[in-house]
DNA sequence: TCTGGGGTCCTAGGACCC
DNA sequence: TCTGGGGTCCTAGGACCC
């Protein structure tokens, strides 16, 4: 199964416990202590804190059960985004094949500085150095032949920790581990693996692809029946360019009036616009995506003809498809509003020169500041809360055309 | 555990075109 | 005119990942 000269060349780097570190690094009081990033649950939390049991995803007054002294702060985005550029910048100093996952990991194929570095080992011991001592931050590191088996073996080291899985012990380390280690294996996937018996990536394995395609339908099937008999071919390739962006916000009050939701649909839509523009992107798609009352939650797009990154002219579309939405709102309820742009595009050469953001938003911020009061912080956070007149009928916004 | 804020990929039906 | 096959785009939903 394994090329006998194949080598263990792909690493897989994942920074530990990410937000939390970063607030433990940025805050002192918060070093060596059982802290959490999240307001209303756990977003991350530091190892101190997962000591005592708390998870992310946790509801934050369950984790203090757990964990009487838990100190929790509010989620820092613009410092993570940052953080994790500066990260970057050394993955991308030590090999030019870098493959972003996500905000925090990266796959990082090293076969190739073995005489000018050395072997993969001390590629990604020196680069465990260069990130602690150049960032402060802890970070885990999985090498092997495969992606797949780099990303456990980082997974198995954790905290602060190097594993190498040798390219003659694959499978020992692969087929005792449970099914939901499987990248593609979720909730739904395991309980389907489970009811047949399958509980392990051996018995994956060896059930079979036609009977692996029965139960998780064709693509899933063929994919799991690869990764549990070591088939992962693919190669560590460039980042490709991100395909959609998007924020969204959980909304306490549940009695806010459809005016207040939609000033925060324009908070929202004035946010990632922003970063649209900011990236050099266009876009095709608007998604808006709704949680009701009941916790059902849905979604609606429309594209247009032409890709923008015109604020007025998304935020018109966006606040159409609100406002079809409106009757239902006003029974159940809105626990959530969220607002996607999709099929981007590249923007250079096209921007458009727009002053909406840079005119509107400082205004838009100290109204939102002044409304915060009214709802508390917490409420929604930093978005607040502004009287459909304040916001939106005034000149710095521009109405929808009707 | 009654619930965050980002994303990706896959599936499937319908519209529309040739 | 009620009838094929193929391709692409759009929309909606679901599962999954960190």
């Amino acid at each position: 199964m394994v090329p006998a000269n194949n080598q263990a060349t792909i690493l897989h780097a994942d920074l530990d416990a990410f937000y939390a570190s970063v607030e433990q690094r940025d805050n002192p009081a918060l070093q060596n202590m059982p802290m959490a990033v999240g307001t209303g649950i756990i977003l991350s939390a530091s190892y101190q804190a997962r000591a005592m049991g708390v998870k992310t995803t946790m509801n934050v007054q369950v984790a203090k059960q757990y964990c009487p002294g838990l100190v929790t702060v509010e989620p820092r985005m613009e410092a993570y985004d940052s953080a994790s550029q500066e990260v970057f910048e050394i993955f991308d100093d030590t090999t030019p094949y870098v493959e972003a996952l996500s905000i925090d990991e990266a796959f990082l194929e090293v076969g190739g500085l073995r005489k000018i570095v050395g072997p993969p080992i001390e590629v990604a011991q020196i680069l465990r150095n260069r990130i602690a001592g150049e960032t402060g931050l802890p970070i885990s590191v999985g090498i092997a032949r495969t992606k797949f088996l780099a990303k456990v073996a980082s997974g198995a080291s954790k905290p602060d920790g190097l594993l190498l899985v040798e390219p003659d012990s694959e499978l020992e380390f692969l087929h005792p581990l449970p099914v939901r280690s499987l990248w593609g294996v979720g909730k739904v996937a395991e309980g389907k693996l489970l009811a047949k018996g399958i509980a392990t990536v051996g018995e994956v394995a060896n059930a079979g692809i036609t009977k692996l395609e029965q139960i998780l339908g064709k693509s899933s099937g063929e994919h799991l029946y690869n990764l549990a008999n070591n088939i992962d071919n693919r190669q560590v390739t460039k980042t490709k360019r991100r395909q959609s962006i998007g924020a969204q916000q959980a909304l306490s009050p549940k009695n806010m009036n459809y005016a207040e939701i939609e000033t925060l649909l324009i908070a929202l839509v004035d946010r990632v616009t922003k970063r649209l523009r900011d990236g050099n992107r266009l876009a095709k798609t608007v998604m808006l995506r709704f949680r009701f009352g009941d916790f059902r939650s849905d979604t609606r797009s429309v594209s247009v003809a032409d890709e923008t990154d015109s604020t007025p002219e998304l935020l018109a579309i966006a606040r159409n498809i609100l406002r079809n939405r409106r009757p239902e709102i006003e029974t159940s309820g809105l626990t959530l509003i969220g607002f996607t742009l999709a099929n981007l595009s590249t923007g250079e050469g096209i921007q458009q020169a727009l002053d909406f953001t840079n005119n509107a938003s400082p205004k838009l911020d100290i109204a939102l500041d002044a409304v915060k009061d009214r709802f508390g912080t917490n409420s929604i956070g930093r978005a607040g809360l502004l009287s459909y007149e304040e916001s939106v009928h005034t000149p710095v916004i521009p109405d929808t055309p009707d």
